[in-house]
DNA sequence: GCAAAAGTGTTCGTCTTACACCCATGT
DNA sequence: ACATGGGTGTAAGACGAACACTTTTGC
């Protein structure tokens, strides 16, 4: 199933009178795209192509109308599994955007922003969905260019005091593979000599007995320990 | 201009159909209530009485109905002077709350929070408001308290790196005023030479040439420094 | 003078950073 | 053997907590 028309802002699913305002709810999901070469990875964003006016033909983030009968966090799953048949490992409310100017009919949108690993980006390839460098996006629908920024700080921000990063990982991992996590979306270099100090101190990693092997001396693979609390969000993360 | 029933989330202005979805905007808004003897400054804010079902009798966040001519900002700042006068200094969107079962109704809540010093809370007395204690709260109408706990969390975390004491605080105060208001919203002591120490190289304070007398010896008094960049919302604070 | 708050100095332990160095493996 | 990334050691500087100490006022 494949709709692509979710992201359409300006058409509500039953025409309303004016001076309506509908609720419609997008998604900013980053992953990371490890180039062929030895540079560091990218941070990536798929973006949908509008197929009716308003923006039509510009590209968008993926979303569609909340339903009446669905909570917000439900509505940005489902509308983001429609557009772009993504099911992400970390969802999290960002903002929400309620310019009167924002869309040519009045549209507040929720804003969630979401990662996936790489591998899970692998579905089979959908109409209209693109892959797009979070650092050089074209001019996209809405005021959709200033939440990707918005996402993009809150990404960089929340992964120094938060265990995101997980939610770009498969289950086990080497710490060079976090290290690189973090380095992209930094965009700078980390001393791995420190880094492997500050995540074993933190007690977030639970090392396994396997080793990830094929290159030079074999590498210690870590788990993330699923009893630690993250608490990043307050009392939000009371919800399990 | 009194308008106490615009708390009232599942009365609109025009009655609709069912499965439509209303959004609303409450606040959160927060002052300090400094008690007769020395004993630290309270966290308080105000609620208002609900007249009309759902929740009629019960105590809820001051609030109201978006109007589809005005940004979410702008609703917050209207919805919160026309049910308690108040006009706060410092004004921020907390979190959209959309489950489904929060309002008999379909409601979509944007909350705000916010702060306003205590000599700005002596406006006319408003029929069916009342200023609470936030630590001590009765049963609130919808899933308010859950909403006040989160701004309280924010709160708390937000005042260790950034400058929002300046809300609750007037244009000229002395160290130890500040320092109280620290001590108030995080609930210990903190030692006066280091926190001078801190504020003093954090480099956003100005002092001026006057001293707060009365009680031993003077003490200097300080104003922030308006050109210094806040950023603590990243690329949304690019307002003015 | 004395109490009390304003303001300064100093020490100690922890955390960050930089970088030297050893270890284990594939080729 | 040697190149390379995995992993450990260590010293310098930054920073925060604790607290002794000096200054300046009201009484």
């Amino acid at each position: 199933m494949t709709r692509t028309d979710l992201t359409r802002e300006a058409d509500a699913p039953a025409r309303r009178a004016d001076g309506d305002i509908r609720v419609a709810v997008s998604t900013v999901i980053f992953t990371l795209r490890r180039p062929r070469g030895d540079e560091r990875a990218a941070v990536v964003l798929p973006l949908v192509r509008r197929t009716r006016d308003p923006f039509e033909g510009q590209w968008a983030l993926p979303g569609g109308w909340l339903d009446a009968t669905e909570g917000l966090d439900a509505a940005a799953s489902r509308t983001l599994a429609e557009t772009t048949g993504l099911s992400p490992a970390y969802l999290e409310q960002l903002y929400a955007f309620g310019a009167v100017d924002r869309s040519p009919s009045r549209v507040v949108s929720i804003v969630y922003w979401a990662l996936v690993r790489e591998d899970e980006t692998r579905t089979e390839p959908q109409e209209n969905v693109d892959w797009f460098d979070a650092e050089s996006l074209p001019d996209l629908a809405f005021d959709h260019n200033a939440i990707v920024d918005y996402a993009l700080w809150r990404l960089r921000n929340k992964v120094g005091y938060s265990r995101i990063a997980h939610g770009l990982l498969p289950d086990v991992f080497t710490l060079a593979e976090l290290r690189e996590v973090y380095e992209s979306i930094l965009g700078r270099r980390l001393d791995p000599a420190n880094f492997r100090r500050q995540v074993e101190s933190s007690d977030t990693l639970i090392p396994t007995d396997d080793f990830r092997t094929g290159s030079h001396r074999p590498a210690r693979l870590y788990r993330y320990d699923r009893e630690v609390e993250l608490a990043d969000r307050g009392p939000l993360d009371i919800r399990h």
